[in-house]
DNA sequence: TTGAAAGCGGTACCAC
DNA sequence: GTGGTACCGCTTTCAA
């Protein structure tokens, strides 16, 4: 059996109660007292049991990641993995555990497990790695009295406090940028139509203002959708190589698809970026040692983390008055892809 | 304030005893009086309290997986992301939740905080991904009352149950097959010497086997270290290039410095796979996607994600006949590097 | 089959 | 400054 703090109140000879004081708020506590107290706490190896603690204190400090994840996902996503890691990082930053969980799209019921974690007191407050979720959970999310936060995502109306990026302005960039260097047949690759998301949608609006800001029409045909999959980025180029006229130059709404249209453009003999020009999305650690090395758009993935877990620890704090998203910008890194 | 179980009883007009029985053991009740408990239960929108179960059962149904990183670490590691997410979906499987932490190698008390999460009670057992885990902390996490697994790496002496995979026949199998291709000057690329690991260990066993059994001598200067990374991967086969028999072939100990050897080499001027063959290790995601695409070792992450959490559970009820480890086959995937 | 009571390991609130 | 006591919400005896 482990080291209770009734033990260390006999060994000490002080009540319980003065053992739980020097453990919180050891200023209340004569320096004398304490000094024993700590002592036999070292000595016996005592640590509060976690349980007892949450059970009394009715928090935990724990925070949970959704993964919102579609099924069938094509392969896992290492942007998701890089997310996730930097909100651990920023969790534990702020001494929190941190409780990985994925939800199933279309699972039955698949919200009513994250909210159970809420109602058995599980956690404190979840943040949503959110790029995929539907507009229609957004109204249940916010009608719930739970801290939760929206990552990669933007949901300005709902009332969910939120961490984005500049999507649009990302995706509008890399159309420049590639019009720039001459390309006047510019296809854009983006993500799932179905279910309508924000994070796929703003990418294809950024797409959109780049074009009409180029003076550029979008020809019919030069969007396709993918699944943010390798495999979907090299389907979806091939389908652009089956056009009258062809692309020169393809915008991908992630790295992965970049990559995926990459391999396939070369499969059909292209010579990259000669015959064409392709941009990713999203900086993933891979893209500058690819052949081309990837011209892509970086997103401040380890601020967004921070922000959101920041943003997340005041709503548990019950701060309703403080800011309650945060949007940060996106960078094109220019490398021989484009 | 949440419903409780008291409520619940209230609510049913029966003793909380008797909607614990529901819960739980829900044989012991009259149907009638069941289904009266489960309608309050729905209707009340009950759930139990988390952190009380937690403390009467001495258990939470919560696994940890504790990633161990070198400092600093050169990126995110994605075959580490891709671990981790099998656990966390083989813990689902059997109804645990999933705690991720990192423990920074070389921080003051390391392994202090991980034990620190048993005597608190936090979670039930941790398996830990282990393959940068130095062989001189096993001692102390084989002295632990503590239930623990091991993965991606083997322990044999130690006492510990571990999970790994073939690591040295998967390195022998891409020497053999470069050898096949007619390489002679075969070189490997390897993870960091520093501290000694097994995994690196095991790779670099392989390298020396299947140079044997192949016929060749190692050359001088013919196995360079890296740290995993990317970076590593390519400096190391600049390294291999400065020397005055280059190699022809490269095997690496893993898929990111294969993909930082090709980068590096294409800098060079060297035709792939013409020049020199390159092997990678792990099968990620993008190494089809690669040009050349990447000929690498696959492992069976799934299955090495599920053995563990299979193991562990096993040592968390205390089943001490049972195997405790389990070595799982690697598998050569030819491509066009190599 | 059901209920009463004790207690898991802490913390809050009250006296002293 | 310190100790007594109730109680967080649930499960486990033990009786009824």
């Amino acid at each position: 059996m482990a080291v209770t703090l009734k033990q260390v109140a006999e060994g000490a000879g002080v009540s319980p109660q003065t053992v739980s004081n020097v453990l919180n708020k050891s200023l209340l506590v004569k320096p004398s007292t304490r000094a024993r107290v700590e002592e036999v706490i070292e000595q016996l190896g005592y640590e509060p049991n976690f349980a007892a603690r949450s059970l009394r204190r009715s928090h935990t400090r724990t925070l949970a990641c959704i993964l919102y994840q579609r099924t069938p996902e094509p392969e896992p996503d290492p942007y998701a993995a890089l997310v996730q890691a930097s909100i651990s990082t920023a969790a534990r930053a702020a001494k929190h555990d941190l409780l990985i969980h994925t939800l199933l799209s279309g699972e039955p019921g698949e919200l009513r497990v994250l909210e159970a974690m809420f109602t058995q007191r599980r956690i404190d407050g979840a943040v949503l790695l959110a790029s995929d979720l539907p507009d229609d959970v957004l109204g249940l999310l916010a009608a719930w009295p739970h801290p939760v936060v929206l990552l990669d995502r933007d949901a300005p109306e709902s009332g969910l406090p939120y961490v984005a990026a500049t999507y649009a302005e990302g995706v509008r960039a890399a159309v420049r940028h590639v019009h720039g260097r001459g390309r006047q047949r510019i296809a854009f690759v983006g993500g799932p139509p179905q279910p309508l998301n924000r994070g796929a949608q703003s990418r294809l609006t950024g797409y959109h203002a780049g074009m009409r800001e180029c003076g550029l029409d979008v020809e019919e045909g030069y969007v396709v959708a993918g699944d943010w999959g390798y495999a979907s980025g090299a389907a979806a180029l091939r389908q652009l190589f089956e056009l009258p006229e062809p692309p020169d130059a393809v915008v991908a709404a992630n790295d992965r698809m970049a990559l995926g249209a990459l391999h396939a453009a070369r499969a059909l003999g292209l010579r990259l970026p000669h015959d064409l020009a392709v941009t990713g999305f999203g900086d993933l650690d891979f893209a500058r040692y690819l052949h081309p090395a990837l011209t892509t758009v970086d997103l401040p993935v380890q601020d967004m983390a921070r922000a959101a877990v920041q943003l997340l620890l005041n709503a548990v704090a019950g701060e309703v008055k403080s800011v309650t998203h945060r949007v940060l910008p996106t960078r094109l890194v220019v490398r021989q892809s484009a």
